[in-house]
DNA sequence: TGTCTAGTTTAAAATCATTCTAAAGAGCCT
DNA sequence: AGGCTCTTTAGAATGATTTTAAACTAGACA
């Protein structure tokens, strides 16, 4: 477990003042595992952890992780965000049956022709879901 | 502009009794134009046309044309969804500055390799989303 | 070390898209 | 027309997220 220092130090680096709630969240968050969390889960993370952040703090952290490229949002289903923690250039498995999303690898995904940005644009990023669903489930009948 | 009986059948063939909602619904969305629309958009779409379809007819209504196939539910970016009544494979490009979509036809995409889907499970689709952004806007420091 | 100030956190209220509810209404088969 | 089921309706309810206005704190500076 890296010390307090060093996620304070993170946050500085990334234009945040390293308060008490940011650096518990990013203990918790940055620590270099690949996951995805909601604004829920996180919070429930940071109760066990015995600590309390508002609503409101978890959902600006979150927000504000992800404007400085600690953290990368997924918007898959509705209703809710994830957030990813490994921001690496990658894609996503979705399931939908159980709502859930895993990540590929940006190498197992070859994307061999995109077309040209519309006039007066750039491409940002690629986003690949890829979505599945189990073999033996009663596929509906198409109507 | 296609006579309310085509819509009445186009309903009918998707298992959709033809009410006077749907059948106006039908009549904005399907007639083989292509585009966008959200809950609200399409509400005020049909106030425009001088009707009124009720907030929860209007959603059920977008949910049942989902799910018979007449439209696509597409999930950018979060808060709301859009619709597309282009029902075919196809990709988009998303401006996150104005928060706009625009289709890509399915052949302007080459999947040179994609990933086995995980044990047990099957791809079903795979969608491609684009973000891009205006050359001149400018771009944050990264810090 | 105390003080200051801008940036933060807080709990609660507000917002927004969407779904649910219970009652009234409309297809459609006979 | 009668009746049965599926639909629509307005409004309330939900759930994620944002905003609010007041209390707090990190960090700078005296």
């Amino acid at each position: 477990m890296k010390p307090t220092a060093y996620f304070a130090e993170k946050l500085r680096l990334a234009g945040l003042r390293p308060t008490r709630q940011r650096v518990a969240i990013a203990a918790l968050l940055l620590d270099g595992r690949h996951r995805h969390v909601t604004a829920d889960s996180l919070t429930e993370e940071i109760t066990t952890a015995g600590l309390h952040v508002s609503r409101g703090t978890v959902y600006n952290t979150l927000n504000q992780f992800t404007e400085a490229g600690l953290l990368r949002r997924v918007m898959v289903h509705n209703g809710y965000s994830l957030f990813d923690t490994n921001t690496d250039h990658h894609h996503h498995f979705y399931e939908a049956e159980n709502d859930q999303l895993v990540d590929i690898s940006h190498d197992d995904v070859i994307l061999a022709q995109l077309p040209a940005a519309p006039e007066g644009h750039e491409i940002k990023a690629v986003d690949v879901v890829i979505h599945i669903q189990s073999k033996d489930s009663c596929s509906p009948i198409w109507r």
